[in-house]
DNA sequence: CATAAGTACTAACACGCGTTAACAATTCAA
DNA sequence: TTGAATTGTTAACGCGTGTTAGTACTTATG
């Protein structure tokens, strides 16, 4: 039905020629046009329902005014990241404010090196962001040649790439120092995945200066790995109820997986926080409306979304950013999954 | 560091033209290739690193291999979807299969109409797949009309375009009947959202078909709306309790919303199930974990977005669906913030 | 042997836009 | 009056690719 509408076609309305009609469209000031002149184009622009060919444009302008967001996940792990809205909906802002497109890619993990060079020749994206990066990603240091604007978000040391985060280890030092000031000496973890991912290592690098700071003994038997989802924190606190009874405060690295964590404690018939303290990391918004209510490390989820995406810009644009890596504060909120340590009968 | 590589360095390297190059990566089977010669080509492709520019193909294939997921809530409210990762995660799986970009767009409410024409003409997309449409968006009825291919996700009746949903009127009206046959009269409801969502309405008319199914009066005064997040759910049931003391159940049209409104019902000091039932809808992960377990209606995300996105894909390749509108099938899923009616005292 | 029918490849145009260099028209200075 | 400077506009090229129409060469056909 509705005929592609071209600036020729705009043009032709106007009277005047194609190029006259980008340089009005586009703001062009080194060159001059007679204000009527430009009236004219934009009414007939307006009137023919004229929107630029993105695609040509990009081409043309070596810009595609459209910036990628690259997750290196299982799609089943996606489909469990609570965080992801919040990251979404904090992106959109600033996307939306720089006109600028979003698109969502998923890379198969062992297919980075391969698939962060092809997005680039690819050109339909002019920088990226990559969430939850892995430190054995080999990609990275590809990234780290080429010249294409990239930022991280979760901070990976030594490497040249720009980088948005949190102070993973102080959090979670913060954190566990919580459990200690309340007295409790057998405290346990559960990380939030696997070590490759930057975020579990520095949190659980975390807790063991905490323990280390008050002279506590670090156990390797008090301490499991979960896999980002809450059911993946229910199983590893059965292992460790079965193997450890006399825990009494668990630091688990992610909401999503404490929230599995507390089920799992109530069913072995315990009660949060009488038997065991639990103190949670991300406050995403579930965290609030459990119960006991999660005491959580607070991440500035939206914060991160809208920094990296600037820092993006900045690079896009040319510009060298003041600091290499931005680290954002967290805080930790404490709610009612805390409690002193009371001794048990 | 690294320069542009085009056909034209791989036809050169290889020894051929341009054509040829194309016509062999693209596998174009019109033209007949000696083997040899393809091989040649693919080596010289390999060797150089090509990968074809997304944008000068879009442009002159007039297909930008990329389908666009439009959202139409404000960023505040995507933050807050526990859903989204749902949909994200079952998109990704099918989007990689084809070789699709996924471009997620945000398009801001009463700009619907000028957004969508413009996300068609800008053609950076071949199609586009709807979240949560509402039926008061006027931009819908221009996009009938349009060709661009789209599906809604959700159903509105009255339109012609194409739509993947589950049967909301029938699912809500299950799970208020599992209320009534738990032997509950009272029985209050919060929608999910504002009534021109459709799903919204819809959930609200099946709840009033179960009422009036079991010769059940209704009264409005049991009704509130609620708005996506948890925090709404819970200023909506301290609403209710505060004006209704007396009923004994509640329907809630979202997970996200009875989390909320769970915490509403403990701090006024009453026990769910025992002095109100309550079930949900959505059954997002989170409503397994939360004590009680969620009573609610399972919806099949994943399944959704899957079938979402093969609807556009036939749409995009000019085939002919069978059937206009998808309905996917929902179930309760029974759990303990449900039980029988005891005589409060 | 001449014509037809493949086979293997290429020159050339189109896609829609941004942009440089040039040109016409006007104004200004000498 | 002439040359230079300024203002307003455009012809023409390039971005990297898909695709049609055509060419040269080989093989079958009558």
């Amino acid at each position: 039905m509705s005929k592609r509408v071209t600036s020729q076609d705009v043009a032709n309305l106007a009277g005047v020629s194609r190029t006259t009609v980008s340089f009005v469209l586009n703001d062009v000031k080194r060159f001059s046009i007679r204000p009527e002149t430009a009236a004219k184009v934009r009414q007939a622009a307006q009137q023919l329902g004229y929107v630029p060919n993105a695609s040509a444009r990009a081409l043309a302008s070596n810009s595609a005014m459209a910036i990628g967001l690259i997750m290196t996940r299982n799609p089943q792990y996606i489909a469990s990241d609570s965080f992801l809205p919040l990251i979404m909906g904090g992106m959109m802002d600033v996307v939306k404010q720089n006109q600028l497109g979003l698109l969502v890619e998923w890379v198969e993990p062992g297919q980075q090196l391969r698939a962060y060079m092809a997005l680039t020749r690819a050109r339909h994206i002019d920088g990226m962001i990559l969430m939850t990066p892995r430190s054995d990603d080999t990609g990275l240091k590809a990234l780290e040649d080429s010249d294409i604007p990239a930022v991280l978000m979760g901070y990976i040391p030594g490497l040249k790439l720009h980088s948005v985060d949190v102070d993973n280890i102080q959090a979670a030092k913060v954190a566990v120092d919580h459990l200690i000031e309340l007295g409790h000496q057998k405290i346990a973890c559960i990380t939030n995945a696997a070590t490759p991912y930057s975020s579990s290592s520095q949190r659980f690098d975390g807790y063991k200066q905490a323990l280390a700071g008050a002279g506590l003994v670090f156990d390797p038997n008090l301490v499991r790995q979960a896999d980002f989802d809450s059911h993946s924190g229910y199983k590893q606190m059965q292992s460790l109820l079965e193997t450890n009874p006399d825990f009494t405060a668990v630091f688990v690295a992610s909401d999503a997986v404490a929230i599995g964590a507390m089920l799992a404690i109530r069913e072995a018939g315990l009660r949060i926080p009488e038997d065991i303290s639990i103190v949670g990391f991300d406050d995403i918004p579930a965290a609030s409306y459990v119960t006991p209510k999660l005491s959580t490390v607070h991440m500035p989820a939206k914060e991160i979304a809208q920094h990296s995406c600037e820092l993006l810009l900045q690079l896009m644009r040319g510009e060298k950013p003041e600091t290499k890596d931005i680290s954002l504060p967290t805080h930790l909120k404490i709610r009612q999954s805390t409690a002193y340590l009371e001794r048990r009968p």
